[in-house]
RNA sequence: AGGGAUAUCGCCAAGCGGUAAGGCAGCGGGUUUUGAUCUCGCCAUUCCCAGGUUCGAAUCCUGGUAUCCCUGCCA
């Protein structure tokens, strides 16, 4: 892990009751788990889990296991539980152990229903969907008891091995908990614990065509595992009394408490794999890993490093507060990583010409640091000629004092060139620019104008003739509103938030590697997409630079 | 009288009876061959509201208010 990882916060609540149950030898040591369902690929919220129980684990030298919470065989599929442990893996965490599965347990799941069904807990029950959910009653109402609630015993074990045996056609019966029909939390009100499902699941295959349902499986799973610190979202508060209630009704090997935080909100973007998957879906965007996506995978392909998510993850904390973070939090970790750790090159998206009409004879060949405050990082030469390029922003043919750049009649500095000064323009039709026309000053390399000239604006630039012609994609937030509404989803999309530019990339960028972050001066941090070729680079716009001033 | 949670700066978030940390954003100054970085300074007399206890309350008590979650054979 990097420096980022080590910045001291204050401890959450999550680690003081840790410390205090390390304290009071609650525990010797703390095991924690990921638990993801293999239903899609992992988003920024997700790493905020991972980063809290990889981290803890990490913190007090305990465990974390990876363990697929896969009971829905009809939803999951082995392709998402390859991509989660790639994305696990490139957060930079390794679980204990090897991959655990939910479905690994299913065979003492089975033992631990009948154990319930014979003290009496649990009873195989008729009622179909509907009327299960009209006995239920309502929030206000209490719910009445299924008739088959009092079945024997023997009936309801012989019943359970029957649909076990597939005997039973899908949602004829399923095997319920005998709880309390009036209880005020409505999980605890005879929940259903197996369903039937002919589907092949991806891990046991046919094996079975009884599946345990969550509440039943996720609490069982972390107590054969020995979790001590079950972490999981708010939502799942009123679900921690059938999590207590399973355990204390059945003889595991451990008892592993839950406890519940806040998910990850995130401004102009979503996090709910059903939204995110209407998007990939209708084509909205690009796939997955569309670099729009708050996926780990569109995070990747968009240039945003580990560290920088690690940071972040640590950066927002754990509460139990709802919460909405501002996308600024998230672009400050990309910025304060690539910053140091990124070399620069100078890239134009925009182009326009400039002739430096007196610069004659052969192309030059600058060097220049590939990081301003790194020397370490070393040089890189720039090519230097007669024809440029420079963006089209970057030139006015009148502006006042506080624009920085090239005015017509005034002069600039070239980044790590010569200063230059614009004498005349070509024009098209339209009266679009086409040209620009300039003279250099030679004794300005690495120097300021000897007669005590002031420049104060420095802009950036490629040499014509040397320049790689590449693709340039700028991304926006992915929504228009800060916080989009799930009815409307297409309406609320940004329709800039991808926009393409074709310009010149400085000659050292052929060989970029896909992924490795660059700053290109002035403009942003980019990588390589893994879409371009050498015929055709394609850069990412990771993030843009800071940009502090007003005109 | 359904139940479970949460309310501290624009957004996150410390604080756990001794007189409001920090980060992001914002605003001003300095340095700068990136309008970046770096750097210096400013940014809650007040903690959802109203009462109460106390020498002292964001923290304790009482009563309100607001928001989120719960009636899948999803997780």
């Amino acid at each position: 892990m990097s420096e980022l990882d080590r910045e001291v916060r204050p401890k959450h609540f999550i680690q003081q009751i840790i410390e205090q149950d390390l304290q009071d030898q609650k525990h010797t040591s703390i095991r924690t788990r990921f638990p993801p369902e293999p239903n899609g690929y992992l988003h920024i919220g997700h790493a905020k889990s991972i980063c809290l129980n990889f981290g803890l684990a990490a913190t007090y030298h305990g465990e974390c296991h990876l363990r697929f919470d896969d009971t829905n065989p009809e939803k999951e599929d082995q392709s998402f539980v390859s991509s989660i442990q790639e994305d696990v893996q490139w957060l930079g965490f390794q679980w204990d152990g090897s991959v655990r599965y939910a479905s690994n347990y299913f065979e003492q799941l089975h033992q631990y229903a009948v154990d319930l069904i014979e003290k009496g807990l649990a009873y195989v029950c008729f009622l179909n969907a509907e009327e299960t959910r009209a006995y239920r009653g309502s929030l206000t109402e209490t719910g009445r008891s299924s008739p088959y609630r009092d079945t024997a015993v023997a009936d309801n074990l012989a019943l359970f091995e029957q649909m076990r045996q597939g005997q039973f056609s899908e949602g004829h019966c399923v095997l319920r908990a005998k709880i309390d029909m009036a209880s005020p939390f409505m999980c605890m009100r005879d929940p259903v614990l197996y369903r039937i499902r002919f589907a092949e699941h991806h891990q046991t295959k046919d094996t079975w065509c009884i599946y345990p349902m969550y509440d039943f499986t996720h609490c069982i799973s972390d107590a054969i595992e020995q979790i001590t610190h079950s972490l999981c979202s708010l939502e799942f508060q009123d679900n921690r009394r059938l999590y207590d209630w399973i355990l204390q009704n059945i003889s595991v090997p451990a008892t592993p408490h839950q406890y519940e935080f806040s998910r990850l909100n995130l401004e102009y973007t979503l996090m709910s794999k059903r939204k995110l998957s209407e998007l990939v879906d209708n084509q909205w965007v690009d796939g997955w890993d569309d670099p729009r996506m708050p996926t780990i995978a569109g995070l990747r392909r968009r240039g945003y490093t580990p560290a920088a998510v690690r940071d972040f993850c640590q950066r927002i904390g754990v509460t139990k507060q709802e919460n909405c973070v501002q996308m600024n939090v998230l672009e400050a970790c990309i910025r304060d990583d690539l910053n140091v750790n990124s070399p620069r090159a100078m890239a134009v998206l925009d182009p326009v010409k400039v002739v430096i009409e007196n610069f004659t004879g052969e192309p030059e060949s600058l060097s220049a640091p590939c990081h301003p405050d790194t020397p370490a990082m070393g040089q890189r030469s720039l090519p230097f000629a007669k024809t440029l390029w420079i963006d089209r922003a970057d030139f006015k043919e009148e502006a006042n004092k506080k624009y920085k750049r090239l005015v017509l009649g005034k002069e600039v500095r070239l980044r790590n060139a010569y200063v230059i000064q614009a004498t005349r323009v070509d024009k098209d039709a339209e009266g679009h620019i086409t040209c620009i026309y300039a003279q250099y000053d030679p004794a300005t390399l690495g120097c300021a104008p000897t007669d005590g000239r002031k420049v104060k604006g420095v802009i950036h630039w490629v040499s014509a003739e040397h320049a790689q012609p590449a693709e340039f994609r700028v991304y926006d937030r992915l929504f228009k509103v800060s916080q989009p509404d799930a009815n409307t989803l297409a309406e609320s999309l940004n329709p800039d938030s991808l926009i393409v530019k074709q310009g010149y990339a400085e000659p050292s960028l052929v060989n970029a590697a896909v992924g490795k972050a660059y700053q290109f001066e002035r403009e942003g941090y980019f990588c390589l997409d893994k879409q371009g070729n050498s015929d055709q680079l394609i850069f990412n716009r990771t993030v843009a630079l800071r940009e502090s001033w007003t005109d």
